[in-house]
DNA sequence: TTTCCACAGGAATAAAGGGCGA
DNA sequence: TCGCCCTTTATTCCTGTGGAAA
């Protein structure tokens, strides 16, 4: 019988924890520029003045949090010298919360003691920002509001509510100062005036990074996470090249070198080498790909079911009323009524921003008109296996029993 | 230059569901 | 238990879009 007992494996890491995330290094490479804008855009704070609003925005992975993260630990630890400052940083990602109701609650719980939370719902918007203003108040000095990801919130209420709380007498002792930090470029454009003026007084731009750029990212990680000559020479190189193309991103380049040493490990290699780069960023693509799926509502799997087979077919791209009919068929096979033709367009305009379908438009003017072409982005196998429990309750489609058929082949061996 | 097509997608609104305080 | 408040998912209605055809 195999043995499971656990052996410690500390072969190719030194300390893994550098790749993950919430590691914050002890200096950040390739963002001077971005860090002189924006350190000069919280000295207000350590002169006792009123703090600034800054917003920060570029894509994800280009460093703004990590930047946050680092100038405020910084900041908290200089603000400690001297008497007459008291600083505190409260930082809250707003991924999941998209009210400004629901972020209100979020910090209000972020302050108190965990033993006096409050529900996510049931209170009127008003009595859950009295609790914030209360909690806020008795923190007292400076208090610096983080919001990442802040362009999830769908209404602008609270943005314009923090800047403004002191002028409006909701707080006596407490200055706020709001960091927030978008990955939404045309998120700032769409705020209403009153709420962009107060909130972008001081604005910093993170562009994405070079490949250049990222090996100088990675390599730094690598000193601290990796023992000498675990990772083969074009390890580096290559992930940064990945990382460039996916948008500049370090966070996807560094997922990817921890993902290439965890096969690395499993396979029990001396090396990271080339391959294991390739196999993990075919494991993350799938990986990422599953859990959107699995997120999806029942009619958004049934939509992306129906575009498969039609895929299946080599019927794609279609558009959204080819797709429909075969939509209905699946409805009705469960015994379930379709929604609307708009419901089911909101449903492909998700699937596209998942990355799992990609929308072309079309423009066949006097005759035809304007309309939209959807077709599988992803690999058919994956999305077959993704939607496995769909297929099973709408019944296997014709088209695609073989690849459905090699799915449950695959599981046996 | 104007007209027309097909439908994308914005806005307003409804329905269902869940938590809260009284 | 009831009314209130919020969220999520959906519907209905309608305006906007842009390139080919007239």
């Amino acid at each position: 019988m195999t043995s499971f007992s656990f052996d410690r494996d500390n072969s190719l890491y030194k300390n893994r924890d550098a790749l993950l995330e919430e590691y914050t290094p002890n200096n950040l490479v390739g963002r001077d520029d971005e860090l002189e804008e924006y350190h000069a855009a919280l000295q207000p704070i350590i002169n006792g003045e009123a703090p600034s609003n800054i917003f920060l925005y570029g894509k994800s992975g280009v460093g703004k949090t990590a930047a946050t993260r680092f100038l405020l630990n910084q900041l908290q630890e200089d603000a400690a010298r001297y008497d007459d400052i008291t600083l505190s940083v409260v930082e809250i990602n707003c991924d999941g919360l998209n009210s400004s109701y629901q972020v209100a609650v979020r910090l209000v719980n972020t302050l108190r003691d965990p033993a006096d939370q409050i529900s996510n719902t049931g209170y009127p918007q008003a009595q859950v920002y009295s609790f914030l203003w209360d909690e806020l108040d008795e923190l007292n000095g400076t208090i610096i509001i983080v919001l990442d990801e802040v362009d999830h919130i769908n209404d602008n209420s609270i943005l314009y509510q923090i800047p403004r709380a002191r002028s409006n007498g909701y707080l006596e002792h407490a200055k706020i100062g709001l960091i927030g930090i978008s990955n939404d470029l045309s998120f700032r454009d769409s705020l209403s005036a009153k709420v962009r003026s107060s909130l972008c007084e001081k604005e910093v731009s993170f562009p994405p990074y070079d490949a250049t750029e990222l090996q100088k990212v990675l390599s730094q990680r690598e000193q601290v996470a990796f023992h000498e000559n675990a990772l083969a020479e074009d390890v580096i190189p290559l992930c940064a090249a990945y990382g460039a193309q996916d948008a500049g991103d370090a966070r996807q380049a560094l997922d990817l070198l921890l993902e290439a040493g965890d096969l690395a490990r499993k396979d029990a290699a001396e090396q990271v080498v080339d391959h294991h780069v390739q196999e993990a960023r075919r494991k993350l693509e799938r990986d990422r790909i599953m859990e959107g799926v699995a997120d999806l509502t029942q009619h958004a799997r049934l939509i992306l079911y129906a575009l498969t087979s039609l895929e299946a077919e080599d019927n794609s791209p279609a558009r959204s009323r080819d797709i429909r009919p075969r939509y209905e068929q699946l409805c009705n096979h469960i015994g379930t009524e379709a929604l609307t033709s708009r419901r089911m367009r909101d449903h492909l305009a998700d699937l596209a921003m998942l990355g799992v379908i990609s929308s072309t438009e079309k423009n066949e003017g006097m005759s035809g008109g304007k309309y939209r072409e959807h077709a599988l982005k992803q690999d058919l196998h994956l999305v077959v296996s993704a939607l496995e429990e769909t297929i099973e309750l709408a019944g296997v489609h014709e088209s695609i029993r073989p690849y459905y058929q090699s799915l449950l082949d695959e599981r046996e061996d």
